[in-house]
RNA sequence: GCCCCGGUAGCUCAGUUGGAUAGAGCACCGGAUUUCUAAUCCGGGGGUCACAGGUUCGAAUCCUGUCCGGGGUACCA
């Protein structure tokens, strides 16, 4: 619709540009906004006054000959000039009736566009450490990357998910000395815990199925690991020490069935929480594979071939202050290991090399330092780094009430996202993480995502959805039959104040999909849907639908139907069910 | 110190990318339907858009500075 109007403003602009007026604007831009105030029309538009300057003249006087030189159109009932030279549009009743026959037509794939132009584009989100299960932090990352890569596909970009798998460098070799430990105190309670390593009671899990599957296949004379762990070091010191003893005894192979079994184990619970919450991956990429086929190391090459890198106390480093970070980067160690950064440049090479033409990161706030790093990197390995565009997700807060639930990953007294979502559910979880700004801190009140009330807004809009549903129902148990409105005549009694705002919304859909998509805020839909199930709420309030005449209670039911074909719709993308009772 | 994000009603937050008289929910006060689900609806009060300048027809929105809060600034991941 307001596409509609785009053009037509464009067409007047050439009839008088063909009468000599010099126009600067492309059709593109030309803006469309929807009035706020209803005494302002449908649609307003500020062209004349955006116009006037270049035009050197008067924008009342510019937006009369603008109007004078419209097109007729169905569409428009009286166009208006308002303030400062606003162009108000009034539309004909009809225009917004022939929404429901769109949308009903459509059904799922109303407010689909192409926009992306079926552009390739890799979406990596939550790429959480396989250390542990995930917490509540993640849930939101989880929840936002999956809203974006829902709405970014209905809006016609081909988007792949991928989950980047962290599953090698000091972090995991920490796991592994975890896990063996308390395997070994299944077997002897004297051994005490280092205070550094993974504490979680998954750990035990994990120490018990490798005594189930491998019996004592790991048990070790741990006279060694004793004394070892009674010295008075640092802790940081100690675990690098017990990392090396345990596969020096053990022997690589048999440290990497401990490594492995560790991985499995966490990252099918990884898997099966994130399936839970609606959230689903294309691929899982593991960071491992890119050191094991050499991918690293290639990398470094080609940076070293570029003269990007260079020795320095033993290190070697990356020139990135070159390059619009703040400092140069180390991408080997003193030690021999490769940082977290260099497999990092690879898996960014890769994506690349994979021909995505777009590449989406959705990270946690705290690694905000990344950024330029990473675009850094592929600048000097001669790829855009425009194409890279990095979204940052702000920490959540719990709050049970006025309570603030205070988390430390380190002690292993976190939230973990499953007990979320046996909680407050997954519907609740889902829409409570996205009703925020994506930079925004986010207070995350159990006690209100589990009300049952008013005060929920996923209730809300859930309850407008189930009572279309009902109404559905009375109206079989009343005897009648629907037919579905086929044409706009079918439709020519919706012409009631409610009956009109409910059909404005519904027209609009489409914008907020797609702006909500292009500024990767699926907010702006959460904020919409509250709005419609609010314009739905009003409706149902004042009109009753199921009355005695045909013709008027057909088109109130094909206006309701659309009405929940577009919060099914709405709620769909955030992963929200739409429940047909409630 | 430097970098990023934020500061809007008592609270939690929107604000259509610079538009007309700044909005919603909660809380508070008052009302509505013996009805297709009251998990609903309507009305009311409540504001120096942190502060000071600047840009222009027009600023909560853009630029500069100041103040306050959060995060980041590793040969950690």
């Amino acid at each position: 619709m307001k596409k509609q109007l785009q053009a037509l403003l464009d067409q007047s602009l050439r009839v008088l540009e063909s009468e000599g007026m010099v126009i600067t604007v492309k059709q593109d831009d030309i803006k469309i906004e929807y009035s706020r105030d209803p005494l302002h029309g449908d649609f307003a538009s500020n062209l004349a006054m955006v116009l006037a300057k270049s035009c050197n003249c008067n924008p009342r006087e510019l937006a009369n000959r603008i109007t004078e030189n419209l097109p007729k159109s169905d569409l428009i009932k009286r166009t208006e000039i308002a303030g400062p030279g606003f162009i108000n549009f009034f539309l004909n009743q009809n225009s917004y009736q022939s929404v429901v026959l769109e949308i009903l037509e459509k059904g799922e794939t109303y407010g689909n566009s192409k926009i992306g132009d079926n552009q390739s584009t890799l979406i990596e989100f939550v790429s959480a450490n396989p250390t542990g299960p995930l917490h509540i932090g993640h849930g939101r990352g989880a929840a936002y990357g999956a809203a974006i890569a829902n709405l970014l596909k209905k809006t016609g970009f081909n988007i792949h998910c991928e989950y980047y798998v962290n599953d090698s460098g000091r972090q995991m070799d920490i796991l592994t000395v975890s896990a063996w430990m308390r395997y070994l105190q299944q077997h002897d309670k004297e051994i005490c815990f280092p205070e550094n390593a993974y504490k979680g009671h998954y750990i035990t899990d994990i120490a018990a199925d490798l005594k189930n599957k491998y019996a004592n296949k790991f048990v070790t004379p741990h006279k060694d690991i004793l004394d070892l762990l009674d010295k008075k070091e640092e802790a940081d010191i100690k675990i690098d020490k017990l990392i090396k003893h345990c596969a020096s005894i053990l022997g690589m192979e048999n440290y990497r069935l401990i490594l492995e079994t560790c991985l499995d184990s966490i990252l099918s619970s990884i898997k099966n929480d994130l399936s839970e919450f609606g959230v689903e991956f294309n691929n899982w990429y593991s960071e491992y594979s890119l050191l094991k086929n050499n991918s690293v190391n290639q990398c470094i090459a080609k940076l070293n071939d570029r003269s990007w890198v260079y020795q320095k106390d033993g290190a070697e480093w990356f020139r990135s202050s070159k390059l619009g970070d703040e400092k140069d980067r180390v991408l080997v160690r003193e030690n021999g290991q490769k940082t977290y950064f260099a497999s990092d440049i690879a898996y960014h090479l890769s994506k690349f090399e994979r021909g995505y033409k777009k590449i989406i990161n959705i990270w946690g706030a705290d690694h905000h330092g990344y950024i330029e790093r990473i675009k850094a990197s592929m600048k000097a390995l001669d790829y855009p780094p425009e194409a890279i565009r990095i979204l940052l997700v702000q920490f959540a807060t719990l709050f049970r009430g006025k309570e603030k639930l205070q988390m430390s990953t380190r002690s292993g007294e976190f939230i973990t996202l499953k007990e979320l979502i046996n909680e407050v559910g997954k519907d609740a979880a889902r829409f409570f993480y996205i009703m925020r700004k994506n930079e925004q801190h986010l207070d995350f009140d159990l006690e209100l995502a589990k009300s049952e009330s008013n005060d929920n807004p996923v209730y809300y809009i859930q309850y407008a959805h189930a009572r279309i549903c009902s109404v559905f129902r009375q109206m079989n148990e009343k005897g009648y039959t629907f037919f579905q409105s086929k044409k706009l005549s079918d439709l020519s009694t919706l012409t009631e104040d409610h009956e009109i705002k409910l059909l404005r919304s519904l027209a609009k859909y489409p914008d907020v999909i797609e702006n909500a998509a292009v500024a990767f805020e699926p907010h702006q839909l959460a904020y919409y849907l509250k709005d419609l199930a609010n314009d739905f709420h009003t409706y149902y309030n004042v009109n009753q639908i199921l009355v005695e005449d045909d013709l008027i209670r057909n088109a109130r039911l094909s206006l309701v139907d659309a009405t929940r074909q577009v919060i099914r719709n709405g709620l769909l993308q955030l992963g929200v069910s739409s429940p047909e009772k409630m």
